[in-house]
DNA sequence: TTGACATGATACCTTTTGGTATCTCATAAA
DNA sequence: TTTATGAGATACCAAAAGGTATCATGTCAA
């Protein structure tokens, strides 16, 4: 059930579902709520969300007819987790550099 | 000059450019070497490579005939500083991510 | 100079994507 | 029950994306 970090990145690939994001960061919204702040149809928002739902970075929860679009939590932590691979690549090569510049300064 | 967020994010939502991400990592290489890593065309690779390019996530470095890409350190950071605005739902990896990034963009 | 080779650039094709329109279903409300 | 409304599902369309093939260009080497 973990979203593939494919389908996180894609979902977050997309300026209107960033948005959609930001907006749910505030407070959680049925599918009409959401569509209320587009310029764009509610079947537009609706693949909208379920292609965050896919990604793992939303969760839907029926209640009565309507359906409310909630952040999930961890739902970032497959793009973070891809993304910490270069943290690691990077904090290593400036380990590198500032430990070589340190000894050439001390050598002085 | 300062890469786009969609920009970024567009250039991460492809398995492809993710890969060539992770090869550059290990040593910079000419389009023809890491093309050498795919089942497609040079063609192909090279449009990769242009679109990370144009997401500030690589650079390339003609040098003689061939062309030498490598990774922007900081070519990350539009994304990150995205993903940051979620401050209630970011992780401590996400936290210590940016610190690294930032840390070594100010020491150009 | 000539030839080989890495890259650049263009045209073209197929699939995916972002969007609309429309119809149906389920549920809340009169 | 009847009606209105929120959501699901489908068909359809234009544009973007990912890929190939092909030709042109610049540079290294003989």
């Amino acid at each position: 059930m973990t979203a593939l970090v494919q389908d996180c990145f894609r979902a977050l690939s997309d300026p209107t579902r960033r948005e959609i994001l930001s907006l749910l960061g505030g407070h959680s919204m049925t599918i009409a709520e959401v569509a209320g702040h587009f310029d764009m149809t509610r079947a537009a928002v609706k693949k909208h969300l379920s292609i965050l739902q896919q990604g793992g970075l939303i969760t839907m929860q029926p209640r009565g007819r309507e359906v409310i679009n909630r952040l999930e939590p961890g739902g970032l932590s497959p793009a973070i987790d891809w993304l910490s691979h270069f943290d690691t690549f990077w904090d290593d090569r400036l380990t590198a550099l500032k430990g070589a510049i340190e000894k050439e300064q001390t050598d002085d």
